[in-house]
DNA sequence: ACGTCCCGCCAGGGG
DNA sequence: CCCCTGGCGGGACGT
């Protein structure tokens, strides 16, 4: 059938006589100028509270408020058919936008304290609220249902839902980031991405081989929901079932953003994905269609909840739709001590009889997948070892209780990401070279002078001991330092000054460098127009009536630190009315500020020679604040580290540097003043010497990226575009003034690698000083790979690249993607 | 013209 | 069997 036509457009007569038939349910027409059950109002506020606590009082006192509210609207329909015609009484119809699953969401939401407190359950009963609410009961569902995939509810039976608020939020977040990981989405949007790209020259030969191989090999068929050690969803055999498919897609759709490293994901490459996980077969247009209409259902109710907001990815192709994340960030590992007992966030403790890990590939793979390739197998073993990896460290072999925390908490700042990474990097490696896997272990695992490749399992992991990391005393941003075996020292980015060159051609990988206990010096180059970039304008998403209703102060994402406040309820009564008036100016062509300071957010490379000093040294260092977010210049507090001309640099506490058209650029001097890399981990690889370091630290990059197969050097003379890098790089300078790029935008790189034919995508994301938890995203990402193909053993295979390679061509298509708010 | 997504049919299954 | 659930997609609305 058809959607009814919008009432105003119908007769009077049409709708009086279809008002007998309107159901108490429908939404009824309300004047914009008084909403009858406005939510938003401090009062009504304060009564969704009470409500809430008392469904008793709730009830009663919205039975009474329903006749109220829909005789009153009746009236005032009548009152506006018979004064207002045509225009003016369609007018004050309720626009479809008012009508949004986001505004409803709002609504829902608003009816329930975020935080509510442990003692008083709040239950929601769908009956009141669909009559609350005035909504279709159907609507309801679609809310309840991702708010499930979070954990923010749970079903309790018929009609009946536990509200739980965002309490679970971080362990969910972080549960699915971890899948998320598991399930290489990045890989996944990476071959999308790459895919995209390639059909724009050949829009033709599309899908075929290519679609069966990249999804046959990446896909584990259907993954089921992702349940939480709290949180089970009891109460319904339904949960094995199908009838989750919005819940999975919902938290698919979540891991994607968690995953991926500009926290922006299309709505198409979304859509793609989670077709591809499924149904690798037909990928006809209706099912793309209609994935892309429930992930919008799902934005609606991501973005009511915070956790998104949508912009606009702007390419050569036209301006796409995505969205970007804007919850919380989510390390790796939880922080959350109460779930450390837990030891794993995909199992209950009574783990025993259930293996966590178990639980986890259950849950990923269900065994009746039609096809579980090698993929299903692989990624079991992987989640496997990942979670031996992780028990090593978080317990004794024995006790999976908490362990001694002690040791725990002498790891600094980012306790848990750190203790993950040993795990992410065998994960990363998995697949991988050897060598690379070796030269990984060694700088950034092993404590010990003989690094083992690969630690026996009852070797008691490096991370065991303090790694001499800047202490946690700033939540913040402070670098993560990796230990280096022989050294103790961290890990840092060299460039050697002859390869200048080749450093600006792959620099994004080697940006990603974090610095021991100590900022990073930003080096600065004149130009900085980046041809792959995203921009992101900050700015409320919302999008609806200028009511005062929608927009909760949502412009300086406020949600990061609002997750820690309490303070909901009045969050939530101070409205602020919205304009679009947050603008931010894009990119115009005076940039003024030159300096720009970039968050990398891909690789670590182990170095040595970072630091002098030691251990205690750097948490020396940082207690002195060093290490913290102050946007001041610490210039002198590395210089023994890396020693560049003042001139040259710009001091950031974060690694920082400049962009330029088409890569980054790192001066000549400057890189000629940093340290070299050290190569003793290279060298120890079994492949050959490298020939100097910067052409080692690119191999290594490469490779562990997955740029390049193991082995295979890559000469340290790439090419951009077919056009040599230098002239490149130089047209650009100076064709392209801005060298600035706001804040609050994120610049973007793909790389295409010939080896593998893939595209790999390095994002940079600007510091903020001010928001102290960007950095603490960004330190995450260091243990994070972009995704290399390469570690999938499917793909790598296809790699006939040696020759290739050893050209030392890197492709880097030119693409400008702008993201922009709506 | 296209992005967004409301609306409600109707199948499936629980109680 | 009733009714809750929720997949699904037509086509309306917004820009």
């Amino acid at each position: 059938l058809k959607t009814p036509l919008k009432q105003a457009a119908t007769s009077q007569l049409v709708l009086t006589e279809r008002q007998p038939d309107c159901q108490p349910l429908t939404t009824p027409p309300k004047p914009k100028e008084t909403p009858p059950a406005d939510p938003w109002t401090p009062t009504s506020n304060l009564k969704m509270l009470i409500s809430a606590a008392s469904p008793e009082i709730r009830s009663r006192e919205q039975r009474r408020q329903l006749s109220d509210s829909s005789s009153e609207v009746l009236q005032t329909k009548h009152c506006l058919q018979e004064h207002l015609l045509g225009d003016e009484y369609e007018k004050s119809q309720p626009s479809r936008k008012e009508k949004s699953l986001g505004l409803l969401c709002h609504k829902f939401l608003a009816r329930y304290p975020d935080y509510p407190s442990p003692s008083q359950k709040s239950y929601i009963c769908l009956d009141e609220v669909t009559e609350e609410l005035h909504v279709e009961r159907r609507r309801i569902y679609d809310i309840v249902n991702v708010l499930e995939s979070l954990h923010m509810v749970s079903r309790l039976a018929r009609n009946r839902y536990v509200w739980h608020g965002r309490h679970n939020l971080p362990q969910t977040l972080q549960a699915l980031k971890k899948v998320g990981e598991e399930n290489k989405y990045i890989q996944q949007i990476q071959m999308i991405k790459k895919r995209e790209y390639e059909h724009e020259f050949d829009p033709d030969g599309e899908r075929n081989e290519e679609m069966a191989s990249s999804f046959g090999s990446s896909e584990q068929s259907e993954m089921s929901f992702v349940e939480l050690p709290g949180v089970e969803f009891r109460a319904a055999s339904v949960n094995g079932r199908k009838y989750k498919s919005l819940r999975v897609m919902s938290q698919k759709f979540v891991m994607l953003f968690l995953v991926s490293t500009p926290q922006i994901v299309s709505l198409e490459v979304a859509a793609k994905i989670l077709i591809g996980e499924d149904q690798l077969e037909d990928l006809d247009k209706s099912k793309f269609k209609t994935k892309i209409r429930r992930l919008y259902d799902i934005a609606n109710v991501l973005s009511s909840l915070k956790l998104i907001k949508k912009v606009h990815v702007t390419e050569e192709r036209g301006r796409k739709p995505a969205f970007k994340w804007t919850g919380p960030e989510v390390l790796p590992n939880t922080q959350d001590t109460k779930l450390e007992a837990t030891s794993t966030t995909c199992a209950p403790p009574i783990s025993e009889s259930i293996p966590s890990k178990e639980q986890c590939s259950k849950a990923l793979f269900p065994s009746k997948g039609k096809q579980n390739f090698t993929r299903h197998s692989s990624l079991i073993k992987l989640v496997k070892s990942i979670e031996n990896d992780r028990r090593k460290i978080q317990s004794a072999p024995t006790s999976p209780v908490k362990i001694s925390t002690s040791t725990y908490q002498s790891l600094p700042v980012f306790p848990n990401t750190i203790a993950q990474f040993p795990a992410i990097t065998k994960h990363q490696l998995e697949g991988q070279s050897k060598t690379a896997e070796e030269m990984q272990m060694k700088c950034a695992l092993s404590s010990s002078p003989e690094a083992v490749p690969k630690p026996e399992p009852s070797q008691q992991p490096a991370l065991s001991q303090p790694l001499g990391v800047c202490p946690a005393s700033h939540s913040s941003v402070s670098p993560v330092i990796l230990p280096h075996p022989q050294s103790g020292v961290s890990y840092a980015i060299c460039l050697h000054p002859s390869q200048a060159h080749t450093v600006t051609t792959y620099s994004p990988g080697f940006m990603l460098q974090p610095l021991p206990c100590a900022n990073i010096t930003g080096i600065k180059s004149n130009n900085s127009k980046v041809l792959n970039k995203i921009t992101t304008e900050e700015g409320d998403t919302q999008r609806g009536p200028d009511e005062p209703t929608k927009s909760l102060a949502a412009e300086e994402r406020p949600e990061t630190k609002s997750e820690t406040s309490s303070q909901r309820c009045l969050k939530r009564s101070q409205a602020l009315p919205e304009n679009n008036l947050i603008k931010r100016r894009k990119s115009d062509e005076e940039s003024l500020d030159t300096s720009l300071t970039f968050f990398p957010s891909g690789y670590l490379i182990p170095l040595t020679h970072c630091t002098h000093g030691n251990k205690a040294e750097c948490s020396n260092k940082e207690k002195a604040g060093v290490c913290s977010l102050q946007h001041t210049a610490y210039s002198s507090s590395i210089t023994g580290v890396i020693p560049m001309p003042a001139s040259e640099l710009k001091t950031v506490n974060i690694p920082a540097f400049h962009i330029t058209p088409l890569n980054i650029m790192l001066s000549p001097n400057s890189i000629a003043a940093a340290p070299v890399l050290s190569t003793s981990c290279l060298n120890s690889s079994s492949t050959s010497s490298a020939p100097n370091p910067s052409s080692s630290a690119l191999n290594f990059m490469l490779q562990h990226i997955g740029l390049i197969p193991a082995g295979v050097q890559v000469a340290a003379n790439p090419v951009l575009q077919h056009v040599p890098v230098s002239s490149q790089s130089e047209n650009i300078n100076h064709s392209s003034g801005s060298t600035n790029v706001q804040e609050g935008k994120v610049i973007e790189f793909t790389f295409y690698s010939p080896i593998n034919e893939s595209n790999f995508l390095f994002s940079l994301q600007p510091s903020a000083p001010k928001e102290p938890q960007e950095p603490q995203a960004v330190t995450e990402n260091f243990f994070r790979t972009p995704g290399g193909p390469n570690t999938e053993p499917s793909i790598s295979a296809n790699s006939d690249g040696t020759q290739r390679t050893s050209q030392g061509t890197l492709y880097i298509p030119q693409r400008k993607l702008e993201v922009s708010e709506d």
